[in-house]
DNA sequence: CTCGGTTGTCTAGCGATGCTAGAATCGAGG
DNA sequence: CCTCGATTCTAGCATCGCTAGACAACCGAG
């Protein structure tokens, strides 16, 4: 069965392939410039390629926010790990969320904005983006305070950080006031 | 000059109508489905004629942007006026502002989500969008806490609001769970 | 080594999108 | 009533996501 392996290697690493293009083109670009012509064509194949790995465009971006998910959890953990101070380590939290946001613009808006078909916040949850959620809440769950559930805190904290994300990406908000906003917020949030 | 007063009337009076059908169309069946084609239908007009208004989608979507700010921008200070205590005042604004952005999702988007073409934070910003802030403002400026600047303060507020908004809206919140979001939110972030 | 059949890929095309050029029509002023 | 400028429409362009059907490549059997 060796050569039936070597085809499904192939399959899965040209799948790969199509999901780090779509990614590296919108985060260049913009999700409106990965058209699945485009999309094709830096892969090399043609178009009814991408749909025998995706239903559609909208899968592919739900596999990029996988990624995005995933990766996201790591620098949240990366982050916090070792920080032993709670302040610092909600801060740091903060820091880390932000600094992804918008380091990976198009990655956190296929996550969070764009609908990628995703299910959340429910039982069938891809594990990535439960993950992701339990990421935040190991260092936020802690900072709760008392007779407050720590998930409920966590999608509070969260939500305010996902705020702060995309209003000032979408230059919303005042430039140059990030980091107040951020101390701000965690020293209001967060009990110590 | 009465015919060209008629005239200009009656332009007016169309721009009005394309603008409170896009959103309409928007509120119905999602901005997706508000094609230049379907909106010259609605209006029983050819599609150049949007043309002749607006210089592309972009700016229709602007246009309800504006049409939002002014109605969020009254629904907060309609919540808050004669609400004495300033913690019931803070929810108020909350749960008027949550509420706009549930029950006018297309339009909210138009405002926070979606490119309008609109300058944001910025001296050039048209005013209806800088009264949508000044009515955060007057509110929550009050509760800011010694020290911290009332617009800075207000922005945080705001970003937290907006990302528990769109968060929940697109379900990657708990459902069921919004008014202790709220109650947590107002509890930690305003100075009493 | 050849052949048949499956598996995989491509070419070509559908309906729909935002937007625009140029034809056609309307209406005000003489 | 006629002319001419302003207004509106018809028709079309390039591009979009997606798919049907033709074609080619490759594996296993004889």
């Amino acid at each position: 069965m060796s050569v039936q392996d070597r085809k499904q290697r192939e399959r899965a690493e040209r799948e790969r392939l199509i999901v780090a293009t779509a990614r590296e083109l919108a985060e260049q670009q913009g999700w409106d410039a990965v058209t699945t012509r485009r999309l094709a064509e830096r892969i090399e194949y043609s178009q009814p390629v991408l749909y025998s790995h995706f239903r559609g465009k909208r899968e592919i971006i739900g596999a990029v926010a996988l990624e995005a998910a995933g990766e996201l959890a790591v620098a949240v953990r990366a982050a916090t790990a070792g920080v032993e101070d709670p302040r610092e380590r909600v801060v740091a939290l903060a820091r880390a969320y932000l600094d992804f946001a918008a380091r990976n613009v198009a990655a956190y808006d296929a996550l969070f904005q764009l609908d990628g078909g995703l299910a959340f916040a429910v039982e069938e949850t891809p594990e990535p983006l439960k993950d992701g959620f339990a990421a935040l809440l190991e260092s936020l769950g802690e900072v709760a305070g008392d007779g407050v559930d720590p998930g409920l805190f966590t999608e509070v904290f969260w939500a305010s950080l996902h705020g702060l994300a995309t209003l000032s990406r979408t230059g919303r908000l005042l430039p140059g006031d990030a980091e107040p906003r951020l101390e701000l917020l965690v020293d209001r949030l967060a009990v110590l």
